[in-house]
Order: C-alpha cells, then sequence, then structure tokens
DNA sequence: TCAAAAGTGTTGATCCTACACCCATGT
DNA sequence: ACATGGGTGTAGGATCAACACTTTTGA
C-alpha cells in the first residue's frame, strides 16, 4: 500500500456516451450502481485511473470493460473536483464524452453482472453523484461543437442519407431547419461523397447515400476551410 | 501519512497568466523553477490541490500566493495526465488559464523568494514540464473563445477606447481588421457604454472611452443573443 | 392510387467587405 | 504647420431565410 506525505483526492474517469439508434433516437448509456454509494441508482460508465495508463487510455478501458465499445471517437469534456461530489471521499473526475453509432456497432449493454441500457435523453432518470451535471455539460458541448466540426458524423451509419443529417441536426438542436437550405448549405462545402447507392425497402422515393469525405475535410482545414453549419 | 489501497496520480493545477500591459503587450507569466525537477528553468504557475478546496479555489490560491493576483477572470482548459509528463512521478494536471489587465492590476511579479517575471508571447523560453503543450492549448483557446464570448474586456482596462480594443483582437488574431467594419460591428451590438470621458494627454485627437456594459450583455444573452466579432 | 419522404430554385433582405478622407490634439 | 491616430459612409457582392411543388417508391 503507498504512503504519501500529503493526502491526494482520487482521480476517476467518467464518460457520457451518446449513441444515436435506427430510429434516429439519442441515446446515453447508463449503469445501475450495484454498489454503495448510490446503490441502486444510475450512473455514467468510469472509474479509477491507473498508475500506467492516460486519462484517455482510461476512458477508453472503462468504456471497453463496461459496455464493449471499442474504436470510439471520444473526446475530453470537463474536469469536475467540487468537494462532496463523492461521499465516501475526496474524488476528482476528468469527464468524457464519446459518440457511436447503434447501427453498425452492436453494443452488449450488459457484459459484467451489471445492468446497463440505452436511456432516450428525454427519459433520463435521476442520477448517481453529479452526474446529472456531468450530463448537461456534455449535451450543452454536443450542441455548440457539432456547428463547428463535423462530429455529428460519428452518430450516424457511414452511409448516411441528407434527411438522416437533418433530423441529427434537428435533435441536438431541438428546432426544425429548412430542407431546402440546410441541403444547400452541406453540399456547398463538398465534404460529402456520393456512394451512388440508395435507400432499399422504403416505401417511398429511395434517398442517395452519402459518405463523410474525411480526408478531404482534413486537407481543407488546412488551407483554413471552417466546417460550419 | 495517509496510506490507499490503490496507488493514486497526485493532482496539480497549473495557470496560463495572460496579461495585457499598457503598451497592450500580450505576456504571460512565468516563474523560475528553484528546485528540481527542470531547476532553473521556467514554468507556469500552479501547485497541488489540496483535499479542502476546489479545482477553482487551488487555482485562485496559486494565483494569489506565487503573483498576489486576485480578482481575475479565471476558467477550465484542460487536463494533462499524459505519462511521463513529471519525471518523478505521475502527475495529473488541471490547467487554467486567466485574463488579467497589468494597467490597472499591479502585479508585483516576485512575491515568495522566486523569480516571476512577464513574458511577451514572442519570446517565451523553453518551459519545463509539458507547460508548451499547455500554453499552445491556451493559445488556441483564446482565439476561438474571444471570437464568441465577451472575454477580451478582461484584458483590457475597465475604461478603453475602440482602437485598443481593435488592437487587441488583432494581436490575438495576429492579422489587420479594418478599422471602420469592426467599429460598425462591435458598436451594432450595443454592448458599450459610452463613458462620455476622452483620452487625456494624446498628442492627437483624443479618443472615446467605453465601458463593456456586462448586465445588458448578460440580459441580451438570457433572450438568445450571441456575442460575435 | 395513395401515402410518405426525396429532391429541387428563386427572391428579397441582410450582412460582409473593401475602400479614403477630414478631424482634433500636442509638439 | 505637421504628425498622429480618431472618427465616419457607401456600394457591390455574398450569404441567409422563407417558401411549394414534382418525383419516386412500396403497399
Amino acid at each position: 500500500m503507498p504512503t504519501y506525505k500529503y493526502p491526494r483526492p482520487s482521480l476517476t474517469v467518467d464518460c457520457i456516451v451518446f449513441g444515436l439508434d435506427a430510429e434516429l433516437e439519442l441515446k446515453i448509456m447508463l449503469i445501475k450502481r450495484d454498489i454503495p454509494p448510490f446503490e441502486g441508482e444510475w450512473a455514467i460508465p468510469g472509474g479509477f485511473v491507473r498508475m500506467d495508463e492516460t486519462l484517455e487510455q482510461a476512458a477508453l478501458r472503462e468504456l471497453q470493460e463496461e459496455t464493449g465499445i471499442q474504436n470510439v471517437f471520444l473526446e475530453q469534456l470537463y474536469t469536475f473536483g467540487d468537494l462532496g461530489r463523492d461521499p465516501r471521499d475526496r474524488v476528482v473526475s476528468v469527464a468524457y464524452y464519446a459518440l457511436i453509432n447503434l447501427v453498425e456497432q452492436k453494443v452488449q449493454a450488459s457484459t459484467d453482472a451489471r445492468e446497463a441500457y440505452w436511456f432516450p435523453l428525454s427519459k433520463i432518470p435521476k442520477l448517481a453523484f453529479d452526474h446529472d451535471q456531468i450530463l448537461q455539460t456534455a449535451i450543452t458541448r454536443l450542441r455548440s461543437k457539432i456547428r463547428y466540426e463535423p462530429i455529428g458524423f460519428e452518430l450516424l451509419p457511414r452511409n448516411f442519407t441528407l434527411s438522416q443529417l437533418q433530423k441529427l441536426y434537428e435533435i441536438i438542436w431541438n428546432r426544425s431547419l429548412d430542407k431546402r437550405n440546410f441541403r444547400k448549405k452541406i453540399l456547398s462545402m463538398d465534404l460529402l461523397l456520393d456512394t451512388g447507392e440508395v435507400q432499399h425497402n422504403v416505401s417511398h422515393r429511395a434517398a442517395k447515400l452519402y459518405q463523410f469525405d474525411e480526408t478531404k475535410y482534413l486537407q481543407l482545414k488546412d488551407k483554413g476551410f471552417n466546417f460550419e453549419v
């Protein structure tokens, strides 16, 4: 057991995992706590940072262990360190947020013995610790970041329609957008690759499927281009 | 001496302090380290987080102790936790940045026995630890945040001229702006209070002095207004 | 043939950019 | 009188917001 001259806060990472399902519903993953404190309540995935891993590695490891998620978009959100946020001890938590698509990434919610489920954003129960606050921060970040960075594509399948992309923005911003103006804006950036494919088995005109051209985006960005919706 | 079941990284806060002097030069405060590691090299102010203070309180305390600065704009920047960023030990650092005006806030650089100086951004020496990276992150944040939030006023004296405000943006963005367009944009937001005062002892036409109307800004923001330069 | 979503252009208003001269002050 | 920065308006181009109908597909 290590001893230190001065007491140290303990350090955790916690992760808000946003997932978009086939019906374009935005959800987050919550885990039911099976030990005190807050036993039986819902919390976001997370855990202690080990000595031999970076913060990002810790977040990825926890995601992998608790949800089986791999290869995910992950970004640091904010560090929460108020006194009393954990009733046992002084705990500082570096929060991350992740974006995944639930159609292509089959996430087995329950892995350990623990219960883990996807909750629609509109039906989030009261959360353990200060996880409500972390979630609020993550939603705010997502709302503003999706405007200036092409991170929305992380939530969609690799091939997607323009209507799906528009609906994603409408869901996240909670307001409707004009279809023609949205398409003009997006297509004028010239960052979508027309796959030549269309939807199948839809009982209406089949929409074209596009891919986000990340290579092109990175090139343009180097030259000073700014993504903005 | 406390003992823990598992080893814990130690936790520090570090702070990039931006100061704007009378000549509108943008500087940051650096402290010469008087103990290993990196003894004799320059570093940004910072120190360990105590058990009975929040992260922000720790940052404010360190600023007060090392530079005498009080009542300062302070915002969390990013948390740095790579392995090996401190050669002694695993240290995770929550970085903050602060903005102050050096004309009205007389900052006694040297307080402890330690040497502390203001360095112009163009003449920053090689820094200890990963402080170069922290500085880069802070500059990038400042550049983008000043566009969408009225934080530039924190660097100016309470009363300032439009030319001073414009020069501040030019310095931070490292490009020149059109005088007439800049004034139109800023004044059209109707957030500057005309103090009725003018400059004194200048060998040219005296410029009007303005104040940022924070109360009005907060009201407008509530109604959905977005500051943007 | 019906329902449901895909796809497509124009117009007026607004905002942005580029640009040059006179004014007030201290030396 | 001169040097220095303060202060002001306009016009053309680009961008944004508002708006409705035809097309394709499966049931």
